[in-house]
DNA sequence: CTGGAAATAT
DNA sequence: GATATTTCCA
């Protein structure tokens, strides 16, 4: 039978595995001195590339500087000068920047994991578009489209809840078994499924914000052109690149089981949050903070 | 501004 | 055709 999309993935799910981590969404929680008292400012994890597609990248642009830099401080200042996140990313080339017209915004894992942390770190009383837009930080991320994945994110929580309590099977009209896959990249705060508790307090447990990483990453869907545009370095604040380190082979088996029992959301450890990126059909790019 | 639905693009 | 994302409306 055909398989012909059902490979795009299989091919996520090999790459899944990815040693990319996630990014300490305290940077804009936390001051930078405060950071530093802590000593989140630069994770000492491991963190790898970032993008990644299996598409064979002709180009390679990436000044890739030894590591990263030093996270704190400095607000983005803003520097760099997005390129064009709708414009279309283009570079190299050809590919008429449109600055007014924004590219459609590619939801990658990772990106959706921040979004998602950025959710958890908030707690569903705060989530609302604008905080988590802001707390991302995400260059190019606007609240419309923080405001409409939000509603999908909404969604499939919900659709999850209700499938915990009957069991069902696995109907899914369509529309939204689809967009499981994508949420289901990403680890669901156990508080996030229904805060149906009205004596309960709302805490968070905080979201392993251990090894985070720097990066974000915003896809932007080019036509038959893909080219990520990895820029802007700012100098001034430091705030990330892509390091280039060595990807660990190991730990290959992520992926997501049915996750139809009851979450056992395994708190005390670590969430596996190392995505890969957009499979071979929107440009990754990577962008600095700095919108808003 | 937030939430939801519809429309459009890929 | 289906899905994702965007845009408009309440």
């Amino acid at each position: 039978m055909r398989e012909d999309e059902s490979n795009w993935f299989s091919k996520w799910e090999e790459q899944l595995p990815s040693p990319d981590e996630l990014m300490p969404l305290s940077q804009t929680l936390i001051t930078p001195h405060l950071a530093i008292a802590f000593d989140i400012t630069n994770n000492p994890v491991i963190n790898t590339n970032t993008n990644i597609v299996p598409t064979p990248q002709v180009h390679h642009n990436l000044q890739a500087p030894p590591q990263l830099p030093p996270p704190l401080q400095s607000p983005n200042s803003g520097e760099f000068d997005s390129s064009e996140l709708g414009g279309g990313g283009a570079v190299a080339g050809d590919e008429p920047a449109r600055t007014l017209k924004r590219p459609r915004l590619v939801w990658t894992p990772q990106l959706h994991k921040r979004f998602v942390d950025a959710v958890a770190h908030l707690g569903i009383k705060n989530a609302v578009p604008k905080t988590i837009m802001t707390l991302m930080s995400v260059d190019g991320l606007t609240r419309e489209n923080v405001a409409s994945h939000l509603q999908k994110y909404r969604l499939y929580l919900k659709r999850m809840q209700g499938l915990s309590g009957s069991g069902g099977g696995s109907h899914a009209s369509s529309g939204d078994a689809a967009t499981d896959h994508l949420f289901a990249s990403s680890p669901v705060p156990a508080h996030f499924l229904h805060q149906g508790r009205p004596n309960s307090e709302h805490f968070m447990p905080f979201v392993p914000v251990t090894a985070l990483q720097q990066q974000q990453m915003v896809a932007v869907a080019g036509h038959p052109q893909y080219r990520h545009v990895g820029h802007f370095g700012s100098p001034s604040n430091g705030q990330f690149e892509h390091p280039f380190m060595a990807r660990q082979p190991h730990q290959q088996q992520q992926q997501v089981h049915r996750m139809g029992t009851p979450v056992q959301n395994s708190l005390p450890s670590s969430y596996i949050d190392d995505l890969e990126s957009a499979n071979a059909r929107k440009v990754l790019t990577l962008f600095p903070t700095g919108n808003d």
